[in-house]
DNA sequence: AACATTTACATACATACTGAATGTAAACTC
DNA sequence: GAGTTTACATTCAGTATGTATGTAAATGTT
């Protein structure tokens, strides 16, 4: 009789090998987390860490897929598509805003994650998790005539992307000027509608 | 008679390893440029590297100085004062779009140094070259009147230029839409003035 | 159900890097 | 010009990554 099936093992090591790492990641950094470091908090071996995952960088893709899909989760509970596309934006920038600085990862979504896996791999996996909302209330909002169409929608969903993710980053070290980060952010969609 | 002064020795060891090193840690980003690397290429040791720099970070923490300073030169030989706040802020962006995207080491300024020395120390630099400028233009535009009062100028001018970042990292990895970033970049702070 | 094979992991090892300690020749000080 | 400081080179200790190997349990086969 068996006690485990051999892909609930695999799996509930993944789980705890991410969860474990994503802890170490975010306190302490990519490269001030060493396996060793991981693997003993997890209560496991570093054999285990290395039949999972091909190296270090592989296990950090995973924690950040995790925690990107995460923040894409609770964005996605807190969207309703009612009103102008300009209120839909306003509302997702906001959804966005707090979950990225509420999630506790922001450093390492915003910070570690593109320098160790670049940038056209984080933009990869934000088109597979939240990425793609701006850019399509973008497009909404000009084929509701509420943007002029000579609009260039994917580069400023990609420029104001960047505006919101600092806005996160610095609301999260500086958290007495959230708000004014907040308004500064809606100054700037405000401002963008109504040109 | 001596050959060499000792400052001089000094200064052309420190110039020798921050140019080798800025040039591997721009094509191999910081954590994958090793310190034996370094020094092989500049033909030292690491005792000469380790005598100037108490660390590793401390040298990249050079490296960036040095690259920042070289930005902040560009910028200020293609700035003048004049015409409106508006005209001036444009201007100012387009030298730093173009300073940065041009300088080979954008991801080393915009991606590894955010990451390695965090944002507090990045922004603490940046200040000190080339990152007042926008903020400068903001708040000139505030007193003519040019933009309105309540406008939160330190933080506009934060997300502003994190959008502006944005804009030059994408350029690069994909050159064929420079001109599209531009454009996007202009309309956004054409927003901002027209609001 | 018994045997063969694959999977999941642990252990052991080779290699490489960081930073500190130590050594030495040249430059500066008085 | 003797003593001290500076500028490096060399050596060493500790630790990290990734790989090779070993082993027990799970799974597949007949």
């Amino acid at each position: 009789m068996q006690v485990k099936s051999n892909k609930a093992r695999s799996n509930e090591m993944r789980a705890k090998l991410i969860t474990t790492a994503r802890d170490l990641f975010t306190s302490r950094g990519y490269s001030d987390t060493s396996t060793p470091e991981i693997v003993k908090k997890a209560g496991v071996t570093r054999g285990a860490l290395y039949h999972h995952f091909p190296d270090k960088k592989a296990l950090f893709r995973a924690v950040i897929k995790a925690e990107a899909e995460k923040v894409a989760n609770q964005i996605e509970s807190h969207s309703q598509i009612e009103g102008s596309a300009r209120d839909a934006i306003s509302r997702g920038s906001k959804a966005y805003f707090e979950a990225i600085s509420g999630s506790g990862s922001a450093a390492l979504l915003l910070l570690e994650g593109p320098a160790v896996l670049g940038l056209s791999e984080m933009a990869e996996i934000d088109s597979l998790t939240s990425g793609q909302e701006l850019k399509q209330g973008l497009e909404h909002a000009v084929s509701q005539g509420e943007l002029a169409n000579d609009m260039p929608i994917q580069e400023m969903s990609d420029i104001l992307s960047a505006a919101f993710d600092r806005a996160a980053l610095s609301s999260i070290s500086n958290p007495a000027k959230k708000d004014v980060y907040e308004a500064a952010i809606s100054k700037l969609i405000g401002a963008l509608f109504q040109s």
